[in-house]
DNA sequence: GGATCTGCCGTATCGGCGCTACAAGACGAC
DNA sequence: GTCGTCTTGTAGCGCCGATACGGCAGATCC
């Protein structure tokens, strides 16, 4: 069992550093089987495809971005947190073109959770705004617009990586997105206040919940405050 | 001559049916010659490589882009065609799912000029919002912002096309950027606000149209609205 | 303890791919 | 007619993803 997964590390492993250094953005199986010395079918046996395992190595390369996140996401000030996110995203990309790709461009018939996974983060980090009233925009709204301007000013700058040098670029549409999706930071007592109170009552009930009321009692209180929070 | 350009196009035609027929989004060199019955070695003399194809069909699909974008960037008012711009650039892409992952998203090696050639596009139509005052940034850094927005946005929509049925999303996200980019509207230097708002009114028509009014009476208010934006 | 069975692995191979060497043919110049 | 050039189709190369199959270990049973 832990040897076949060890195999697996392996493979992807092998699979990612040939990913990264192919000139075309390509693997074959064969290539990766020789490097962990291995034949193809034991791939086969494993991946069930070739897919599988670029699905995998997609995976893989979430745990990293994850990690990536998990470290550098630690102040206190959520919106800080949420700018120092979109520029490691940017950095991601950077370092890792290839399997950025791998991870954030459409792929057919791909299983691959990685950007599911991505924006999970994103609404999680979003929802930390919403309870300190920051967030005008349902996370998950916000979230797909965010990821979406990120990926593809990623993108952008992967075609054509002199654009990294320069961040300024990356900081407007940062700018841009968030300045659509947060609270103006000098007045975060806002226009709307029953709104967003109930915004941010349902962030701090997803963060944290409560001992207060019941389960049932919670769930039916998390659809009124949709409701209120509705357009 | 002749001959070889038709041959060319039929070829670039071919490739991009099978491209769009395809369920992992690649063409096969030797599918597309007998698909219109010549020998492989034509296809290599013509375009000297696969991804020469894959260039050329890029190409051709910034022909239809552009095509498309001259039929319908034909208002008076150029804010109103940016949005239009957008709008179409959506739908293009929900249209041609395949060919627009194949012009937008890096490939490597690739000397196909589609994606830039788009940017001018998008500079001219900035240029046009420019010379009414209606832009904050230089047009080239503004087009880079809209565009990658644009494409970003498209991709997800692509991953997911059921976002392509509710629009509030893409709009959500043309907002922010547009409001990033342009002036606010109430400051705009507008030297015949009559004429431009009917322009503007025709836009939106042209672009949505409206269950509010029958079909006569569109048409009619569309034959309006040209003479009071005549100049 | 030996026979049998089960599950895994490597060998060999298949069909298809991108690409090209090369001979056969078309065609104008003389 | 003959030659030289240029185009074209045939046949094939090496590589790819994927798999059928025989052999071999370890577990199981009597």
């Amino acid at each position: 069992m832990a040897e076949t997964d060890t195999l697996r590390a392996a493979m992807i492993e092998a699979a990612e550093r040939q990913l990264a250094s192919s000139s075309d953005h390509e693997i074959a199986t064969r290539a990766v089987c020789e490097a962990v010395g291995v034949s193809q079918p034991v791939l086969y046996r494993l991946f069930g495809d070739k897919r599988g395992l670029l699905d995998a190595v997609a995976d893989h390369g979430y745990e990293r971005y994850a990690a990536l996140k998990a470290a550098q996401e630690q102040t206190g000030d959520p919106v800080a947190d949420l700018h120092a996110g979109w520029d490691g995203h940017m950095a991601f990309a950077r370092a890792n073109p290839a399997l950025y790709q791998l991870m954030f461009t459409p792929r057919p018939w791909s299983h691959s959770t990685a950007r599911d996974r991505v924006m999970d983060l994103l609404v999680a980090a979003l929802t930390r705004c919403a309870a300190v009233g920051a967030l005008k925009l349902e996370p998950r709204t916000a979230a797909q617009l965010i990821l979406s301007a990120n990926i593809g000013t990623a993108l952008d700058h992967i075609a054509r990586p002199a654009l990294f040098e320069d961040p300024a670029l990356s900081h407007r549409m940062r700018d841009a997105v968030f300045s659509h999706v947060l609270t103006e930071t000098s007045a975060r007592q806002d226009a709307d206040p029953l709104r967003t109170a109930a915004l941010r009552l349902r962030a701090q009930l997803q963060l944290g919940g409560t001992d207060a009321l019941e389960p049932a009692e919670t769930a039916l209180l998390q659809r009124w405050l949709e409701r209120i929070a509705q357009p």
